[in-house]
DNA sequence: CTCTCGACTGGACAAGTTGCTCAACGTGTC
DNA sequence: GACACGTTGAGCAACTTGTCCAGTCGAGAG
């Protein structure tokens, strides 16, 4: 990670559909150049993906909250994790420290809609309780970028 | 959304460098169908973006953890928000329902390194105390398009 | 029933871009 | 000095993009 590779990155993020010919001119350094480090970040894992950035809001699930949830000792949190990734409204799940043990955020289309969501992810086999925080607002947005000025 | 924005979506999500060329002819539709359903699908909102995704992992910061954070009354929400953004770490932050007020995700390069940051969380002006909650494992990484099989 | 509208098709065109290859040039290492 | 490595700038064929247009089709309005 050089200046140049994060200039490269900025410029994406800030315009991703430009072309490896246009981002060279910006960058002011050969084609090759730009396609030998995009090749590089991406193969060195920096770059996971281009995908599309989906909004679950647009979608149509503007309620967001975030489930604790306490597993029985005899399941195992990968099992209880491989039914809860059956579950649509489970956007990302993680084990952690503390009172809980898994930790997931989930969406749904209402208020009304969040305990039918809340129901299916109790109704897992080894979930004894689930406590839920809702998000009331977005204070900031899920961002990387600025992690790439604090990187040597 | 219909079916083919559906699967014009989850073409561009398993493959985001085709072109609008080759997405038309996988699809079975005209070029100028899948271009106008692509640009309907941005304005709409639906697609935020075409961005890079950014592994903070590979950029040399793989502990995660969460933070709910508890604000004096007299300090605004939104006040204390805006002192969080200018911290790298931290990753998104939303306020929430119940014991906190505050909600937030937080990288660092090490779990010494946790202190440094989560230190930079507290001595933001009008926040009290924070909870600290370390991810262990990813169980489901973020995802949306399990969604779009749920939309009508 | 007929008209109109919006969405889709398939074709065309010039201009621009991609993937690939090549020889040549600095720079730092052994 | 010799070597590897990343960079440069150039060239080429094949392909894609942006932008037109005329024609088709189905749904809803009158």
């Amino acid at each position: 990670m050089d200046d140049l590779d994060r200039t490269l990155i900025s410029l994406y993020a800030a315009e991703p559909r430009v072309g490896v010919l246009e981002a060279s001119r910006r960058l002011g350094v050969a084609r090759g150049t730009v396609q030998a480090r995009l090749d590089r970040l991406v193969s060195s894992g920096v770059v996971t993906g281009w995908g599309p950035d989906l909004s679950p809001e647009a979608l149509g699930f503007p309620v967001t909250a975030f489930l604790t949830l306490e597993i029985s000792q005899s399941a195992g949190h990968v099992a209880v994790a491989d039914h809860l990734a059956t579950i649509p409204e489970v956007l990302e799940a993680y084990t952690i420290t503390g009172a809980g043990d898994l930790w997931c955020r989930v969406v749904s289309r209402s208020n009304a809609d969040l305990q039918r969501v809340i129901d299916q992810v109790v109704s897992v086999d080894g979930v004894q309780r689930a406590s839920t925080v809702m998000a009331l607002a977005t204070q900031v947005p899920y961002r990387v970028l600025p992690l790439l000025e604090a990187t040597d």
